[in-house]
DNA sequence: CTCATATCTTACCCGCGGGTAATATATTTG
DNA sequence: CAAATATATTACCCGCGGGTAAGATATGAG
């Protein structure tokens, strides 16, 4: 890890001086924290870590936060509170269930593309006290719930071909959360491109319909070579 | 955590009593560990865990493992071993590029439910020392690379649509690799269930041809309901 | 049966990291 | 400016878990 070499934006503008504002440095916190987990995980980030990337000390975390846990916790809430955000836009979205699927993957992909966004995902669960656990699975399950019943409602319609919801909704869940573990802010890929494309092959699938004569449906970008984790 | 309750077939029998048979007895440890890595995680899965379900002590271990990271490692070389094998079936499958995608879904996706598979995706890489990590990162990249030219070949071929084989091949990876995060033996869904509905949807899509009279492509079961992790 | 060796246990070391107590320094309010 | 309070620091505690040393016990060879 190189020095403070090109270490994704710190900041430690918040703590600069004693300002009393504990809102922004609460918020500071959770952003460094949140850096730190995806980068080395929860339970390989210290608090000595978080601290030192703030430029303070660990005790004076305790100013804002009641303990370790409590900054995961902050890290989830923030990260729900997205999805949950995209996810309403979708629901007087209107449209067929295919329409409303591709509108979740889409809207989806993007919340998966920011930190907060991917704690939610990426993060080991596990780390959690049992309610805060409770809490975080629910709303998993609240999300599943929601993607099944938008493709329940396409095979009602006739815009998707029958299937078992349950599984249907593992794969595409699947697809999207696995974005969380590759996807990186500097990468060659921008999000855009990614909900997109994802959005068009989860659906539509790779298959080329029969009698269609090379219309390229994506970008046309040759793939250029990166490593994914 | 209910005691000895339900708890997946501990390989106690193998330290049954003090035979001299190494081997077996390094796979006995190799698999509670699996079992328990994907239960709790490698970091919150002490030594005296593992032991205990073995009924011996933590020091017997180091009888056949240098130190707590080779047995991880262990787990992923197993891991990879069981990859490798069924990817190696693929490669002299024949077909359209299409084809050779579905196969790969599917002999992938069943992998993807065996512990020592579900290791190699599920497990934080994070805890591995830097060569052995280089080593895992190498294989996951053999893979992709290998996803991404069947897409390529099937473009070529005429039996894909054209896309972006990188992003096209993280959303079928993605897809299959996040099986290992909420499979369960005992659960309600079979392997086989899961490979074959993967296969379709990620290749064929949600969408339904046009004019296509109801022909119910996959198992007709009802979903039932059960709650994803 | 005996001895050499592999096997396993009890008892311990020690470093890391979460968390706290006591103290020092900046801010703000009156 | 002074007192009150929020803010941050230094120094410390302690439990957990990886790892080891030394000794006990079973196993297999001769």
């Amino acid at each position: 890890m190189a020095r403070g070499a090109v270490v994704p934006q710190p900041h430690r503008k918040a703590f600069a001086n004693r300002r009393r504002d504990p809102a922004s440095k609460r918020e500071a916190v959770l952003k460094t924290a949140a850096q730190l987990f995806l980068e080395k995980s929860y339970r390989r980030t210290s608090l000595n870590d978080v601290a030192g990337r703030l430029n303070i000390t660990k005790p004076a975390l305790y100013h804002y936060f009641h303990n370790k846990e409590e900054i995961l916790i902050g890290c989830y809430r923030w990260g729900t509170a997205l999805i949950e955000k995209s996810l309403r836009e979708i629901a007087d979205h209107g449209g067929t269930g295919l329409e409303k699927v591709e509108a979740f993957i889409y809207s989806y992909a993007n919340v998966m593309t920011v930190n907060f966004g991917r704690c939610v995902m990426r993060l080991d669960d596990g780390d959690l006290s049992s309610n805060a656990l409770a809490e975080v699975r629910a709303y998993k399950r609240k999300i599943d719930r929601r993607l099944r019943s938008f493709i329940q409602e396409g095979i009602e319609d006739g815009s998707i071909t029958p299937c078992d919801p349950k599984i249907a909704a593992f794969s595409i869940a699947g697809a999207v959360n696995w974005i969380c573990r590759w996807y990186e802010p500097d990468g060659p890929l921008s999000a855009e491109e990614i909900a997109s494309q994802f959005a068009r092959t989860l659906t539509q699938g790779l298959v080329r319909p029969v009698g269609n004569k090379l219309r390229p449906a994506g970008a046309g970008k040759a793939a250029r070579h990166a490593s994914a984790s």
